[in-house]
DNA sequence: CGACTCCTTGACAGCGTTCAACAGTAGTGG
DNA sequence: CCACTACTGTTGAACGCTGTCAAGGAGTCG
């Protein structure tokens, strides 16, 4: 699915430093919007083009032949992905809510690589470092911290990203939390209750289930405990 | 630690594509050997050096603040490592036996970035591309996969490194498996014997138990089951 | 209204961890 | 030479964290 929208400034939260020179360029971009959960790219498909989300999210992630589904990294507003050294993709990309992003041709964002355009070409590499350094912290994630570890992790990521607000609004559904996460939607569901019962956080009730507040960021870090002080 | 050695040479069994002409340069490296245990340098120290190990093995990881270790991988011979485009390294290096490693500085070895060398630069990007995505394909590992999958693409990994020898003489311990798999000594252990048990492979007794034979490569590929047909 | 999705919670099972014992090898020193 | 210690790896038994299964509430959609 792939619908061409009229023109419109969006208001993203932020713009972060992720190949800000080429997103500046704007006439490059062309504006596209995405439905909730339709496909942006499949895995293994052509890396023809390069994404900035506007305004939703995105996820980006690989699947065993059974099914079972790894995230690989959530893209929020501002966020870039899609690049690929490669010709083809090596995730899959879904809108998680209806998404507006901006699209550029490879070929045209990334013209100057061949001939050397330092700019482009260290924006490029800094931005593929920083992809490769969120993947890097997420396999200690992974390997080796337990569910409550994770999902506070998962939620001092999100809440950094999204500027600590007073409210966070996860975009994304508990299954995609778990699929992110390693863990199963039962176990993300039971390591929220537990910092709730901790006083950790507020978890909204009905519709707001996806609001959470953090009442104690300092302890919610310790229960990380990465030695890395900073993700992202 | 840190042991000149006399300049001679080295029969590494291949040199991968990784930075190949870089590589070549002979005289941007000075000969460096590593006891087995020693640290080649610690997360976060100054990113000064190149490495590209010329004998022996080693292994880069992440700790948590507890000590819980993952590995992130595992460096052969021909393999270059230590590449950082920040100022710091983000994981730890140490030897996993005696190994010879070659140094270039990463001022002389990346000169031309700054004065777009357009081939130094694709080899740094390509270098960087390629360990994101064993990063990528370690994530769906260690959140998706259980332990025997792990064990099974682990050995295939390391078996399509070395280039399917009839015997795989892997120069890491247990332990060093069990923080790369995100999995414990024990149930790699336990794992093998399955994959033994089920005549997919053999394993040495007393010295030689570091030296497992692949019988039936193709049963050992689909447990792991990966719908990426080939990693590395 | 009924059917559906999303999320939470409880009960229980199972996989992997933890704890323990043991074998095999190396190193040390009497 | 042998006793002793230390280390690596395998295996068994018990535990526990997380997954699986099930039920129920809240909300949406037709």
């Amino acid at each position: 699915m792939f619908i061409q929208v009229s023109a419109n400034e969006i208001a993203a939260k932020h713009v972060s430093g992720q190949l800000n020179e080429l997103a500046r360029q704007r006439a490059l971009w062309r504006k596209v919007k995405y439905r909730e959960g339709s496909e942006i790219f499949g895995e293994a498909e052509p890396a023809d083009y390069v994404y900035q989300v506007r305004q939703g999210a995105v996820r980006t992630y690989k699947r065993l032949c059974d099914g079972r589904r790894q995230i690989g990294a959530f893209h929020l507003p501002g966020d870039i992905f899609g690049v690929e050294d490669g010709k083809v993709h090596r995730f899959a990309a879904e809108a998680i809510v209806d998404t507006r992003v901006w699209v550029a041709t490879r070929r045209r964002l990334f013209a100057g690589l061949a001939k050397g355009d330092t700019s482009a070409t260290n924006n490029v590499r800094n931005f593929v470092t920083r992809t490769l350094e969120h993947a890097e912290n997420h396999l200690l994630l992974l390997g080796r911290q337990n569910s409550v570890e994770r999902v506070a992790a998962f939620l001092l990521e999100i809440d950094s990203r999204l500027e600590q607000p007073y409210v966070i609004v996860l975009p994304m559904r508990r299954r995609d939390i778990a699929d992110y996460l390693g863990l199963t939607v039962e176990t993300v569901s039971r390591a929220l209750s537990i910092l709730r019962d901790e006083g950790v956080l507020s978890v909204g009730r009905g519709l707001m289930r996806r609001e959470i507040v953090l009442h104690d960021r300092s302890k919610l870090a310790e229960r990380v405990c990465q030695s890395d002080p900073e993700r992202h």
